[in-house]
RNA sequence: GUCUCCGUAGCUCAGCUGGAUAGAGCACCGGUUUCCUAAACCGGGUGUCGCAGGUUCAAGUCCUGCCGGAGACGCCA
């Protein structure tokens, strides 16, 4: 249950009980926690939004709302504010009510029907199979990941997909050299020339073709070998990949591959539905702007008129020689996808794909005038160790692999600070930082909390052994006693949670989860701090069971948010540190 | 040249998709442990929200233009 939006609904039967003119536009009409908490529990504009067509003034509105709405059992006091604001408070059992539905919910607390029937695809890592997963892949696989899992909180239908290039240039280049990795292993010295994968890990990926096949394509022609070991390596490092996400608890439903979707059809398909459409046709481009490009000549090249859909001009979807352009199989991929009925389409991308949106959405919007494009950038991370910066490079095949950050930080820890910022800007990715025990890690911050409100549970089945303080009990408990400032102040952070859910799988930020547990944490820690001052501010207290249990059970309850938030983005909750 | 994103405190960044007096952390100064984890908390902020217009009851948030930064723009993948 979301409370904001409960009441919302409540005041909108308010409004209709006013007698104002009918058939008005109550949309933008919003329900929301003040920013300053002294102004009370939440605050709506609707006197504000709505005076225009009402014909009355902010103000005035205002009071009649507030009248109506102090005539409820579940409000304690409302008034006008500022423009027109209507500020109201919750009664105590108002917001008992909202700590009993999270202890009732348990970690499904925060779920929400938003995106009810609506089938969302999203791919991300998307990584060729040409070696393991690296530090660059990281952000972007975790900003997917947990995209699609707040989508699924949120209500969305949600496929997560992997989509792999296995059959253009690259993919040749990785299969002759693991042939050289190949004639290794049985015995040759060889040396991998500029302009193939110089990485260690192919010589894996030598030794057991060896294995499996002896020397059966030694002395052979390319053309004869070419095909099998492509497969055969292909094949080694998806695998290779799989495991490596797994190490950080990424899983995938659905991997595509090119070669798939050229053989079964689907490409000839889009194309032929590109062509029934009227949208391809012979002819010859501009040269390209502000890039000298002193090997450019017109040719006459197969089209697709993509600018009719906001592309800045037509796309080649077949080279001068014939074959198909590198997008055509793109689109053959988006073609299915649509297929398959998705309403939404998101890829995770670096943003060094800048102009993929431009050329793909709109073979999208080609191929359905429903189903929406959208691509989420993400910036580059750099690595630091000591806040000195790790040099990446592809080339020499030195780099950061997945697998040691994993091993140095934990899974948890990378996927937290993945989601630090806003996806498009650059990160930092401190190794020193990311393992240090303090409030200057986030990670470490959220989790303490997490622990200590397990450790205020423990502590309490010690301190008050009469007391029943099971769960069940906890869910019975009278919880209208919780009344003071402090308490409340922690209800409504929780309160929070459902709308951070919606707002931030509706924008597609999946960083706003880690922003919005940190103030969770910090709400908490800083309850803790204060019963250190005042008896009265405890969650045990021996002298008063009632508020004790009470408490506990809101500390049951921050234990479920942070315990929810982290599920969502996908770290283990510890209960003890 | 065109397009996209960014510009908020000394530094790193949030800012709930238009709301009230713009917030955290770091750094700096000071305080808090006979007591549920001090791995924490509390107090200390004179910010042209890049600049200039516009839209509105209300703009850091939306629109236009400019300045500054990053990235993308080939029949390459």
């Amino acid at each position: 249950m979301n409370v904001f939006q409960a009441y919302k609904s409540k005041i909108t039967d308010v409004l209709g009980t006013l007698g104002l003119p009918d058939g008005m536009d109550f949309s933008r009409v919003t329900v929301e926690p003040p920013r300053d908490a002294s102004h009370g529990d939440m605050a709506t504009n609707a006197a504000m939004v709505l005076a225009k067509q009402a014909g009355q003034n902010p103000r005035q509105l205002g009071e009649a709302i507030c009248e109506k709405l102090k005539a409820s059992n579940d409000v304690k006091e409302a008034s006008v504010a500022g423009p027109g604001f209507v500020n109201f408070r919750l009664s105590d059992s108002a917001w008992a009510d909202v700590v009993r539905d999270i202890l009732q919910s348990g970690t499904a607390y925060g779920q929400s029907d938003l995106g009810k029937g609506i089938k969302v695809n999203i791919e991300y890592v998307s990584a060729n199979p040409t070696g393991p997963m690296h530090a660059g892949h990281v952000r972007g696989a975790v900003i997917g990941d947990v995209l699609a899992g707040l989508m699924a909180k949120a209500g969305y239908d949600v496929t997560r997909e992997y989509y792999f290039n296995d059959a253009g240039a690259q993919v040749d280049v990785l299969a002759r050299t693991t042939h050289l990795r190949y004639r290794e292993a049985l015995g040759e010295s060889i040396e991998i020339p500029e302009g193939m994968y110089p990485g260690e890990y192919l010589k894996d990926v030598g030794n057991s073709l060896a294995d499996r096949d002896g020397d059966k394509w030694v002395g052979k022609d390319e053309a004869e070998w070419i095909d099998p070991v492509r497969t055969f390596a292909v094949d080694y490092l998806i695998e290779e990949i799989k495991k490596d996400l797994a190490l950080i608890g990424i899983k995938h439903d659905v991997f595509t591959n090119e070669r798939e979707i050229v053989e079964n059809g689907t490409l000839a398909d889009s194309f032929k539905k590109l062509e029934d459409l009227g949208l391809i046709y012979q002819g010859t481009l501009p040269p390209p702007k502000g890039k000298e490009m002193s090997d450019w000549e017109p040719v006459e090249l197969t089209l697709f008129r993509s600018s009719n859909f906001g592309d800045s001009t037509d796309r080649p979807l077949k080279k001068r020689d014939g074959t198909w352009a590198y997008i055509m199989p793109d689109i053959a991929y988006h073609y299915d996808k649509v297929h398959r009925g998705f309403d939404i389409l998101i890829n995770c991308l670096g943003k060094d794909h800048g102009g993929y949106l431009e050329r793909m959405r709109p073979a999208v919007k080609a191929f359905s005038n429903k189903a929406q494009l959208d691509v989420i950038f993400n910036g580059i991370v750099k690595i630091l160790k000591n806040g000195e910066p790790v040099k990446l490079s592809k080339r020499s095949g030195n780099l950061i692999t997945l697998r040691e950050m994993v091993e140095e930080v934990g899974a948890g820890a990378v996927r937290f600070f993945m989601l630090a910022r806003t996806p498009d800007s650059e990160l930092e990715f401190d190794f020193t930082k990311a393992v240090e025990q303090s409030k200057d890690n986030p990670v470490f911050y959220v989790q303490y909390a997490h622990a200590r409100c397990h450790s205020v549970l423990r502590n309490a089945k010690e301190a008050l052994p009469d007391l029943d303080t099971s769960e069940k009990a906890l869910v019975a408990a009278d919880l209208s006693v919780l009344k003071t400032d402090d308490d409340l102040a922690l209800v409504r952070v929780l309160a929070n949670w459902p709308r951070v859910v919606e707002a931030a799988a509706e924008a597609r930020e999946p960083h706003r989860i880690s922003t919005y547990l940190q103030e969770v944490a910090a709400a908490f820690h800083s309850f803790w701090s204060k019963g250190r001052d005042d008896d009265s501010l405890r969650f045990i207290m021996p002298d008063n069971k009632p508020l004790s249990l009470a408490r506990l059970a809101l500390v049951q309850a921050m234990a479920t948010v942070i315990a929810s938030g982290l599920g969502v983005m996908g770290v283990e909750p510890v209960e003890e540190m």
